[in-house]
DNA sequence: GAGTCCATCCTACTTAGAGTAGGTTACTGG
DNA sequence: CCAGTAACCTACTCTAAGTAGGATGGACTC
């Protein structure tokens, strides 16, 4: 015999296995990257056999994709959360790039993986990707509205590209500098954001 | 005799080589995406054998570094050259912002493979691609601080990165809809930039 | 022209890892 | 107790990255 301590490795419904593989994907694809992930390897790490990956997520791509739907659906849910009842715009503003640098720091794994996207480019699972990116930005766009005509809505779709680009690419720059708290990276966007560069005319 | 008409292949100097293998291989990543370009079919297409790519550029990631590296140069440029004797910062921006937008536009494949240097993360190239983008901040953030209290080193690096992020994800998005001229683009980052969102606060 | 040196270039491999064919076993409802 | 099926496995194929070791054009001496 040469199980000792292993607990025999029980059969599980699908439902709960899924979950169990996204959880060691996410971990695996932010520790080593995309690229260089191997399946073998996530599969050894759930303790099952490389084709229960393919039958549950059809390809490499298709269970990163999976790990990425989750936290932007994470992702989603707390920046929601975060604005309902604010008193004003800016506030709800403010409010909502808070819980996103929160997020960022809090919440590493996830966010990692949403900066692996890039890798799916080219893929079929490139529309798909754009899809969970427009969860965000279709946000955003919404509270947008209030500030532009309502005729230009190709502008305020616009501005929410250019919101959602400049704070991913904050919290980026954000994770060389643990310094920088979630409360600092929300003054620094919001102070452009609202006020823009104009202000000091100096 | 196997070969008819095409011309003996040549031997060649390394410099030129070497331009001519980044050139194909600009081609070959935007056309097909970083993951599925070959190193074979590069090699074919350039007319040499695997090897030659490998001495020359060390590995696949060698390589495009090498092609990003090179667009990168030559979007800097760009900006660079825009915004000399420009009568005010105001200006200054604007001419920046449309002399980028014109780039992503008229130059599709180098801006297309700036887009792939996210299939770098957790490589050993990682490193190198944060210096190319460096490029790009160190130039803004150079502008930017004019705008803050020379103490707040931090604040100015963190706009810069904004203003970038802000630019490339707008950028992508422009791409979308072939209707945006890079005026339009321009108009877009230059009033968020400019004047912030509280201009109209109705 | 004949010899020699080296940069350019090649053929022919190894290896890692994505993806698959086809069969086996544990649980579930009758 | 006996299907029937969902969960699971072993043992492959195949593509493409990367490499070992050798051949060759051509520039430069003598």
């Amino acid at each position: 015999m040469l199980l000792v301590t292993t607990a025999k490795r029980k059969r599980m419904p699908r439902a709960e296995r899924e979950r169990q593989m996204i959880e060691v994907a996410e971990r695996v694809f932010t520790e080593r990257g995309y690229a260089s992930a191997s399946m073998d390897e996530i599969a050894e790490l759930v303790g099952v056999s490389k084709p229960m990956l393919y039958e549950y997520f059809h390809s490499k791509d298709g269970l990163l994709l999976a790990c990425i739907r989750q936290s932007r659906a994470a992702l989603r849910e707390v920046t929601e959360r975060s604005i309902v009842g604010a008193p004003s715009a800016e506030d709800a503003l403010r409010r909502g790039l808070l819980a996103f640098f929160v997020f960022i720091r809090e919440r590493r794994e996830a966010w990692s993986l949403l900066r692996h996207e890039m890798a799916l480019i080219g893929t079929p699972a490139a529309d798909e990707i754009e899809q969970t990116r427009r969860q965000q930005t279709d946000l955003i766009a919404a509270l947008m509205s209030g500030y532009f005509d309502s005729e230009d809505e190709l502008r305020a779709e616009a501005s929410a590209e250019f919101v959602v680009g400049a704070c991913e690419r904050l919290a980026i720059w954000c994770e060389r500098f643990p310094e920088v708290t979630p409360e600092m990276a929300t003054g620094y966007a919001m102070d452009m954001l609202w006020s823009g560069l104009s202000r000091s005319t100096r």
